[in-house]
DNA sequence: AGCACATAGTTAGCTCCCTAATCATTTTCG
DNA sequence: CGAAAATGATTAGGGAGCTAACTATGTGCT
């Protein structure tokens, strides 16, 4: 019970362990302790990503969508992007403010439909992503430099799975 | 490239492949992939979470808060607490204020340090914890239903290490 | 054509967590 | 012993994302 697990490890198997015993449970501690440990870590890698964006002036959403645009050519109505970022389309209204205000992207309104407007990535916009591209994809390649390739491949599968069972958090 | 990815699964190979090749960097695309995947998976499950403990009047935050503090005995000063959950100080505050205001702790001056507060889980925060039980452990169990034992195992490996390779988002 | 209903975008108000600054107590040390 | 530094907790203020409600435009059905 060393005290150099610097946290960030937290929970340990005998916290879930005792947690589960506590309450006479029949459930495996080990579930338990995955599924904690994810949360934790998401919640943690959550903020370093914040912190590192930052840098650029950008949050993890911002830059999210900012990529998005230009990986879609440039242009994308706000709906659409919050149906591929996975956020509410008010959170993309949000962000859009913020984007617009920097002059990082710029609103029109849609040609096609009276009631849409889409969001166009400026040269400013395109020019950021350019700028920390380097540092950027340096750190997250970094981030992932303790794993094989192989071990990323099983990671990447093992994540999905169980971001699929996390919708048992939230069923009924 | 079916549209039946529901999301949750973004971004795809291609997306990271098309970004790192656009800057013309030395980076491996599955890397970014794996790094970009795991940001994206801990924003949703930890929202995910969210949702899930708001059946029971809490946020993750509080929840943490109570089963750490009754792991520990149901008494620990606020600066403790910030430690072992692994948020700062005035979080620490803050999710106090709230579980307060519910009865489910309370706060107490310390008897040997005269700055010093001790949180203290109250008989209804006790309560509180054991009615969720049931439903809490069993959800988190049916989370990682998916894996066996032994991909468990590993997931847990390569996630700490991933967590500590994340490190290198915030260097410098 | 006209009226119900769906959809695009925004606004308002909420919670989460953070950093920085503040105040009160120790603790340390010249 | 008394001043400086460290530590415990709180307050103030900010950004992320959410839901619900509202406005305006489109679509569809009778």
């Amino acid at each position: 019970m060393t005290r150099d697990d610097i946290d960030g490890e937290a929970p340990t198997p005998d916290q879930a362990r005792r947690q589960v015993e506590h309450y006479g449970l029949e459930v495996d501690p080990q579930a338990v302790l995955v599924a904690v440990r994810l949360i934790s870590a998401g919640a943690r890698v959550g903020r370093a990503a914040e912190a590192h964006f930052a840098r650029f002036g950008l949050s993890t959403g911002r830059y999210r969508l900012l990529a998005d645009l230009e990986d879609h050519g440039g242009e994308k109505s706000p709906s659409h992007l919050a149906l591929d970022l996975g956020v509410s389309r008010a959170t993309v209204t949000g962000l859009l403010d913020g984007l617009e205000r920097e002059g990082l992207i710029a609103r029109r309104p849609s040609t096609e439909d009276g009631r849409g407007t889409v969001a166009v990535l400026t040269a400013r916009g395109a020019q950021r992503l350019r700028d920390m591209a380097p540092d950027h994809f340096g750190r997250l390649e970094a981030m992932v430099g303790g794993l094989s390739v192989e071990e990323r491949a099983v990671f990447l599968d093992l994540l999905a799975r169980v971001v699929r069972g996390s919708a048992a958090l939230t069923a009924d």
